[in-house]
DNA sequence: GGAACTCGCCAC
DNA sequence: AAACGTGGCGAGTTCC
């Protein structure tokens, strides 16, 4: 059978990133067992509190009363029957089977006040039986040790468990504080993640070479997504330093430009833009409705400029969709076509780590796979290099997890100066002379948390400094 | 009594 | 033409 050449840097690649992965799973990292043992049992208070009261409540009594044996409120099977099928509420959203949904969605739009508590109830036993729960488990004498496996998914991008420590709460703030709060250094050290910024954007950007990203990429003071809230929101004089300007610019961020590049369709982004992030309904939009901002809450805005009504809206992000692919990134777009039809052709595809996917694909997934693949690639590469330099030095620190664009380092401070050196070398410098289809400047963040802190304290840490 | 499934939810 | 990519895991439920 033949391989192409490069299929021998590919196996290099997940040769040595198993070892070195090995090396981090050995050394684990700490758990500060007294917080977890305390937090689990505040939490376990909080919780039959929270549950004490709700089933006090009419919601409760009428759910029990239609059942036969023992309400269990964290069965959503239950809960399904009781919303839909005795209090006859209209199916708004389906599970993927076809039955009413009761996710958070579902029962927020049902607006009854117990829902709300439910919720809370879920969203509290998700952070003791799923994360601290699970580190009490899987520990040893305080550390754990997550795996990082990399034979296990499509695109060759890792995963990890026993305890997966690729998703640890970062957005909900409550359960971020409490889950990362038990995550600590060694003694006297410091945790330290250096995260890649933008990357897949970046390698995206070396798969389909379009001019107007590459300008993006390359000019750090323009922004992508301030331009298209501009455009969607129709807002001339936008300013992300205006908190309500920033939601629209999150919004459009994380509701049309990623979809997009995922390969969602303008109907949906519409929905997340407007619905989830702009706080307005499905219909015909009243005055005072929306997020409050300087030109007005955001329905009057829209109004005034003459879309009165959410389906008007969708319209107006169909064009804007045309606009992005057609006018603004049109070599972007003639990529994807490209790939497409190649895959179509001969049945796989290359990626520039020498990977081959194969196998039955969707039109989405021939455009995800190359980048979502070599962009993790590029930080198993300075994995490899960075436990390599480690090692070789015989420093104290010692890399301790990855979470596919970061890497977290348990980090003795007298290391500091010259790991964050090293760290910038390899990341940003080195890697562009191993892979010449690198054709963009990759850049990072580092965060750090105290010593003996944990890692629900960690910060922006500024290291340019060392640099000029 | 365990395997396999569904659902919901956490991350990038 | 089609219509969001990749995982892990806990709880409940169903199947054998």
């Amino acid at each position: 059978m033949y391989y192409e050449p490069e299929i021998m840097n590919a196996y290099k690649l997940l040769h040595e990133g198993v070892l070195a992965f090995a090396h981090a799973e050995q050394q684990g990292i700490r758990i500060d067992m007294e917080y977890v043992t305390l937090k689990m049992k505040h939490l376990t208070r909080t919780i039959e509190k929270l549950e004490a009261n709700f089933s006090k409540t009419k919601f409760f009594r009428h759910w029990q009363h239609t059942v036969k044996g023992k309400v269990n409120i964290h069965s959503n099977v239950q809960l399904a029957n009781f919303l839909y099928k005795i209090k006859g509420i209209q199916i708004e959203k389906e599970t993927v089977s076809g039955q009413g949904a009761t996710d958070e969605e579902a029962l927020r739009k049902m607006d009854i006040p117990e829902l709300s508590d439910l919720l809370q109830i879920r969203k509290l036993k998700k952070i003791r039986d799923t994360y601290l729960d699970g580190f009490i488990r899987e520990q040893v004498d305080g550390y754990i040790h997550p795996f990082f496996n990399l034979h296990l998914v499509k695109t060759y991008r890792s995963s990890s468990d026993s305890p997966n420590f690729q998703n640890i709460p970062k957005r909900d703030e409550e359960a971020m504080m409490i889950v990362r709060r038990a995550l600590c250094p060694r003694p006297g050290h410091q945790l330290l993640e250096l995260d890649y910024s933008g990357l897949e954007v970046r390698i995206a950007a070396c798969y389909h070479k379009d001019k107007t990203m590459l300008a993006y990429i390359n000019n750090p003071a323009s922004d992508m997504h301030t331009d298209m809230a501009k455009q969607i929101f129709i807002i001339d004089k936008f300013n992300k330093d205006l908190p309500s300007h920033n939601v629209l610019r999150q919004a459009v961020k994380n509701g049309f430009v990623f979809p997009e590049f995922y390969g969602d369709y303008y109907k949906n982004c519409a929905e997340s833009m407007a619905c989830s992030w702009g706080k307005l309904g499905r219909g015909v939009w009243k005055p005072g409705q929306g997020i409050d901002m300087p030109e007005g809450h955001l329905a009057d805005h829209f109004i005034k400029k003459g879309i009165k009504s959410f389906p008007k809206f969708v319209d107006h992000v169909q064009k804007i969709e045309k606009d992005f692919w057609g006018r603004r990134f049109p070599e972007y777009a003639k990529w994807k076509e490209t790939w497409w039809r190649e895959y179509k052709k001969k049945g796989y595809l290359i990626m520039h780590t020498g990977f081959r996917c194969s196998g039955i694909m969707s039109r989405n997934d021939v455009i995800n796979y190359p980048v979502q693949g070599s962009a993790f690639h590029c930080l198993l590469w300075s994995f490899i290099e960075l436990d390599k330099r480690l090692e070789r030095k015989e420093m104290n620190s010692k890399i301790v997890g990855q979470v596919h664009d970061s890497i977290i380092i348990d980090i003795d401070p007298r290391e500091l100066e010259e790991v964050v050196k090293l760290v910038y070398k390899i990341t940003c410098q080195d890697i562009q002379k191993t892979w010449p289809w690198i054709i963009v400047p990759l850049d990072i963040e580092i965060e750090l948390c105290p010593i003996d802190g944990s890692w629900a304290e960690k910060e922006k840490y500024e290291f340019r400094y060392f640099f000029s």
